[in-house]
DNA sequence: CGGTCGGCCCGCC
DNA sequence: CGGCGGGCCGACC
């Protein structure tokens, strides 16, 4: 066959959602584990973006709260900040406005509002 | 709007 | 197997 499957958590399709986040937008741990198909497993996305060498844009996953999962001032923390920063995500006092930068938007209408103003 | 508290589920002793 | 902690989350003060 082509590929084995259900033998990997789904570390996989984790990847390849993460891969689709456009740049300059977020999504977080908990989308992720959805688009995955993948319900109710934020951590794993976490734990897979952790142990992972693939080459994809782990920088644009953030937590539900719009703040980096890491500790604050951490070298990860600031690495992953700088990161997003060069793609023109905006931090307001330690957070990212999820309503302007989530990817998937909520609705595309909402979606095309938002950033034309 | 920020801080806590349980759940949830997986990965690794 | 049993326990524990994690790049989490939503509900509730």
């Amino acid at each position: 066959m082509t590929k084995k499957r259900g033998d990997d958590s789904g570390a996989e399709r984790i990847l390849a959602a993460v891969r689709r986040i456009p740049r300059g937008r977020v999504s977080t741990y908990g989308m992720i584990a959805d688009l995955a198909g993948l319900p109710r497993r934020a951590r794993l996305v976490g734990a897979v973006l952790r142990q992972t060498t693939a080459r994809v844009p782990w920088h644009r996953v953030i937590n539900a709260s719009g703040r980096i999962s890491f500790p604050a001032g951490s070298d990860a923390w600031r690495r992953q900040r700088e990161r997003l920063e060069a793609e023109g995500v905006v931090f307001v006092r330690g957070r990212v406005d999820l309503k302007h930068y989530a990817w998937p938007a909520r609705t595309v209408q909402l979606d095309e509002l938002l950033w034309k103003m």
